[in-house]
RNA sequence: GGAGAGUUGGCCGAGUGGUCGAAGGCACUCCCCUGCUAAGGGAGCAUAGGGUCAAAAACUCUAUCGAGGGUUCGAAUCCCUCACUCUCCGCCA
């Protein structure tokens, strides 16, 4: 969410900032609802101090044991306007906050001015694709060459978009993500927690997956009124751990992660990374989630994006780094680094971790402050990241790692979690 | 599933219709005192939004005692609905 000070004082500024995301804002609409809200705000609360003092008289009178219907009928005129008033203030805010939460961020100066994916800009590239001198299978071909990897399993027992893993793949999936929390605790200074896997509103809202994205969230009826929604990463219960908190600025930065589930629907995706693993309803990832000092958030947002690529470098899986573009950003980013990963059997390099700096745009929906020099509460800045897809990593070490024989190789820093195992065979039969 | 008790400021905790945005305590800030430390004395100290202004300071208004609704001139206090927490019993991994 934006702030509403900045909507009101430099509109020219946050109208170009946002049209530089390919957003339209309609000021007119916005500076109207405005204008009639501090007209009918200011009257309203006129009224009510009125009738606060009145009420006192009342009650100083009614100890005394003086007449009071004079000053009750007085109160009685302004009752029918004070009423409206009180309605009406709370309908034009109601509208003021849903254009605010419609609105993305700003993106940050440092981010690249585009409209697409094809206006990213490469910042880095890590790591040289192997050479393969055979006939390089793509990791779906891989994985159930093994025998390992079942999709008519999990259509059967859910649907499309679900994979059954089996036997040493599927150890090879858990050491993935235990060896990245075991980097990000050990060696990052990151607090492993575990968490909900649904929510309810409030935390989708802090975030920002509500209003404007629950389509793409699965939900489950609960009761007469609420709901609970699966969580589509990590990110959500982790970042509104600080909601509706106010910390002590000794306590930033606030380091968190956790290896969780994370659900997806899908919706309006059909046709896109049907097969495979790529792009499923239900993935595991490793997140990173990083609450700071506003003045130190995009020194944190480049060490967030260093410790996700050293997962991918000690997994040796080639990569790049990308800088997105305004255009092509997250709804609440300022600004995102993708990192994207070699898939040999694409020839291409796909996303496989998205680090965010929020700025204070989650914290201003989550109320998540701390108390700043002068013992002010200040809006904290939040970021976060993968760190990384466990999922994806999975398919870049099915493909990277695949030999001529149909075996594949088990990355060195993974073999101690599998009990020393280096090399995975097809299963029997 | 049954029965009961709760939810008040950064924290603890008092408050059952009127001068209560809320006693008291803790923590914190400033000052005084004490050559350090400890102790003591005094003052200050909620959050959000609005107005006076372009802004800061200051002043001022409004809202907020789990959430929403209701009763009332007036609600932390009374009524209704919901959420959450805790205790006991039952059940369960």
């Amino acid at each position: 969410m934006l702030d509403i000070q900045l909507l009101r004082t430099q509109p020219d500024f946050v109208a170009e900032r946002l049209a530089a995301r390919g957003v339209t804002w309609d000021r007119s609409v916005f500076q109207a609802l405005d204008e009639e809200r501090k007209e009918v705000q200011t009257r309203t609360q006129a009224l009510q101090a009125q009738r606060n003092s009145s009420s006192k008289a009342i009650g100083a009178a009614k100890s005394k044991g003086e007449d009071t219907s004079a000053l009750m009928a007085e109160v009685a005129k302004i009752g029918e306007e004070l009423a409206a008033g009180e309605v009406r203030v709370a309908e034009i805010q109601g509208a003021l906050e849903e254009i605010l939460l419609g609105l993305p961020n700003l993106p940050h100066e440092t981010t690249p001015q585009g409209e697409s994916e094809h206006d990213n800009v490469e910042v880095r590239k890590w790591g040289t694709p192997r050479q393969f001198d055979f006939e390089v299978k793509d990791h779906t071909a891989v994985g159930e060459g093994l025998g390992l990897l079942d999709f008519a399993a999990a259509a059967k027992i859910a649907g499309a978009r679900f994979s059954v893993l089996k036997g040493p793949l599927a150890r090879l999936h858990r050491a993935l993500g235990q060896f990245m929390l075991d980097v990000h605790t050990t060696e990052h200074g990151y607090t492993e927690a575990y968490v909900p896997y649904m929510v309810n509103a409030d935390s989708m809202r802090g975030t920002g997956q509500l209003p404007k994205f629950e389509e793409d969230l699965f939900g489950i009826p609960r009761g007469e009124s609420g709901k609970f929604y699966l969580i589509p990463t990590a990110e959500v219960p982790l970042t509104n751990f600080v909601r509706d908190e106010i910390l002590p600025a000794e306590s930033l930065p606030l380091k968190l992660t956790a290896h969780t589930p994370c659900f997806r629907s899908e919706a309006g995706s059909h046709g896109r990374d049907v097969k495979g693993l790529i792009r499923q309803h239900q993935f595991d990832k490793v997140e990173l989630v990083q609450i700071v000092h506003p003045e130190q958030s995009y020194e944190a947002l480049e060490s967030l994006v260093s410790h996700a690529e050293t997962i991918l470098q000690r997994l040796e899986l080639p990569y790049r780094v990308i800088s997105l573009c305004s255009g092509d950003m997250g709804n609440g980013s300022a600004k995102t680094y993708d990192l994207e990963v070699w898939v040999p059997a694409q020839g291409a390099y796909r996303e496989i971790s998205s680090c965010s700096n929020f700025e204070a745009y989650q914290a201003r929906r989550l109320q998540a402050r701390f108390r700043n020099d002068k013992g002010r509460p200040e809006l904290v800045h939040t970021l976060n990241g993968s760190g990384v897809a466990v999922g994806r990593a999975l398919v870049a070490i099915l493909e990277n790692y695949q030999e001529a024989d149909g075996s594949l190789r088990v990355p060195g820093v993974l073999q101690p979690y599998l009990g020393g195992q280096t090399v995975i065979f097809a299963a029997a039969g």
